[in-house]
DNA sequence: CGCGTTTGACCAGCGC
DNA sequence: GCGCTGGTCAAACGCG
């Protein structure tokens, strides 16, 4: 269960405002400042969760995001073999996992556009959902980024995305639709 | 030709 | 111990 953190609106907004995460996504910053701002928008989002995707479906994609994260060294950087036989597990492995943010958006595109080159590497049925999974990595060299796409079941307009460790590099492109895909952000609240 | 996507297979963790 | 499931790899393929 560490190593996954989610975003979300300062529902008590005196404390979570003293702990902004790293910049690993571009939307970070916009998210907490947006919802330090205006945290009232926060909960008119949460509601509206509530109802279009009745939470118990939400707690639910909440739940597979945390036990979906069950490999150990899903960090290997490529260095094994899907064949080779079971490399020697390096002792400092342990569960040191990248932090993972998970929020949704409604859009009718399963990526938008955030600034950054995705390269997809697999995709995936998952159970209670009728939409696969994508997974996808950051193209840049030596940016170990990954970031999980999913559509819910619910309500397919809403597309729940994943990132997972932080940008070592700036934007490749210009991100001036930030606040449109901002308006349509929901994050994730665990509780 | 280079880059990105698709797709099937493989692997490892977890629950029963 | 076994089966299920999620996550990743890599070859094949497609497109600009």
């Amino acid at each position: 269960m560490d190593g996954y953190q989610i975003l979300f609106p300062p529902s008590s907004s005196s404390s979570v405002a003293a702990a902004p995460p790293p910049p690993i996504f571009p939307f970070a910053q916009y998210i907490y400042k947006s919802a330090q701002e205006s945290h009232h928008a926060g909960s008119e989002m949460m509601n509206r969760s509530n109802e279009t995707c009745s939470s118990s479906e939400v707690k639910d994609e909440l739940i597979n995001l945390h036990t979906g994260v069950s490999r150990g060294d899903g960090d290997k950087a490529g260095g094994d073999k899907k064949k080779g036989p079971l490399p020697p597990p390096p002792s400092e492995k342990k569960k040191t996992r990248k932090p993972r943010y998970a929020f949704q958006t409604r859009s009718q595109v399963d990526i938008l556009d955030d600034g950054y080159r995705w390269r997809k590497y697999g995709q995936k049925a998952v159970k209670n959902n009728k939409f696969p999974r994508s997974y996808y990595k950051c193209t840049f060299q030596g940016c170990n980024v990954k970031k999980q796409v999913q559509r819910l079941t619910k309500d397919e307009g809403v597309v729940v995305t994943t990132y997972e460790g932080m940008h070592t590099h700036s934007l490749d492109k210009p991100t001036d639709n930030f606040e449109h895909i901002l308006s349509q952000m929901h994050i994730y609240n665990p509780f």
